[in-house]
DNA sequence: TTCTATTGTATCATTTAGATACAATAATAC
DNA sequence: GTATTATTGTATCTAAATGATACAATAGAA
């Protein structure tokens, strides 16, 4: 087993954290990415530190690509939990113990921490999840199929879902969830994964079409046995 | 002039703190609460840091809590602030300078700081403002009579403007912007102020009274020559 | 050629919000 | 008293947005 190299201590903010709720689109469902202490059976969301002279939101974004290896990320903050009881010295603890790494009870990251949370929206084809110094594995997981999450990541991910939500009209969330091109129904997909609800066909595509945000193509052959959808893209600014 | 003290370091969590955009309604107007530094010039947010072992949303509540003497608050999270550019060293020495008290360049307080921004909510009435130990005094301002201030301030206001128009409807801002009984027109009055537009008088009753969210009281006589308006109350739950 | 599933659009009904109308009324002027 | 005035509460009409339904177009399979 490789040993192990946690941050260090005077690089970061201490008593400061992020963390991203990393939303993809596989087509059908919205997933989120999440990192898998398997030995342990820990599960939390990618974050980080921010460093001393480093712009949070930059922190997150580079933390991020570092994560799936995606450059084109859209990034909003959701919340900031700041509960002294959003610790758990256990979790890390455990972690650390499998790789054979000690840490003491007085170890900065066992300590208070504040967590600015994000939600990232990327193209989930793109992707190459990587796994962190500490985490077995990372994965995708759909929202109604998560494992429990470690300290509050769950309420996290509620809040960046709600957040997202709120914003879905106004910052065309589909931009960075979908490829270049998509059929209306791929992007009534996303809206539905989203808001989880199912939305009435030819209202949404009246909607979407006379916000005029939509540039339409070629017709997309699937082959199958019925009238071939427009592929769209979005206007570019 | 009295010898100032400085909020120690170690009660604190390092680098980090917070801002409030404290709305208050003299009944036409809404008004923010702004600190003055009159020797030099500087206008600033009430803000203050987070103590080792204080949850985030509680020093939020009793920084506001002790400046306005006001203990029913309404606090909601805005956005937390993260540029590394968003410090000035200039303002707190110019502060400290007058007076007379020397403070280092590397002292803690003119180092990086990341701010979360909150909005509260809080009836006008009800307050008796209290400077702090460094500001010469602290007012009212109405939004398009802001002074200039002091690091990323403004920006934290437009935030917090944002994110209240955003939860107007929601989140029922008018309980605890009003005295506990109150007109439609001061609702209104309330609703445009926050909207910063008219809204059609006729709709807005009854929008508001579909909502099934008030109770009718007595009326209230003003002594003025037409019918007398009736007074409201927020259901209680 | 017929059949099937889906798409794009038109049209109708329903809901929501803006515009207008008007009676009720609290004080004032006479 | 009675007329006058400004505002309130509500009804009604109109316009816009949304949901429901209908239907022609069509890509491929039978």
């Amino acid at each position: 087993m490789k040993k192990i190299v946690l941050p260090k201590k005077e690089d970061f903010i201490p008593h400061l954290a992020y963390d991203a709720v990393i939303f993809g689109f596989n087509g059908t469902e919205l997933k989120i990415v999440v990192l898998e202490y398997q030995k342990t059976n820990h599960f939390a969301l990618p974050g980080g530190f921010v460093g001393h002279n480093q712009n949070l939101d930059e922190a997150v974004y580079q933390g991020v690509q570092n994560r799936t290896g995606i450059s084109d990320i859209k990034l909003e903050q959701c919340h900031t939990f700041g509960n002294p009881n959003r610790r758990d010295k256990k979790v890390l603890k455990d972690i650390c113990e499998v790789h054979d790494h000690q840490i003491n009870d007085d170890h900065w990251l066992l300590g208070r921490f504040i967590s600015v949370c994000y939600y990232a929206l990327i193209n989930f084809e793109d992707v190459t999840l990587e796994p962190d110094e500490l985490s077995d594995s990372v994965g995708w997981y759909s929202l109604d199929e998560l494992p429990e999450l470690i300290l509050d990541h769950k309420e996290m991910v509620s809040k960046a879902l709600e957040v997202l939500q709120k914003n879905i009209d106004e910052k065309l969330v589909g931009m960075n969830l979908l490829p270049e091109k998509f059929t209306m129904k791929d992007l009534q997909n996303v809206y539905e994964s989203i808001l989880q609800k199912k939305l009435v066909r030819t209202a949404f595509q009246r909607k979407i079409l006379a916000k005029d945000i939509l540039v339409r193509h070629e017709k997309k052959y699937t082959g199958k046995a019925h009238k071939a959808p427009y592929l769209y893209s979005f206007k570019s600014a």
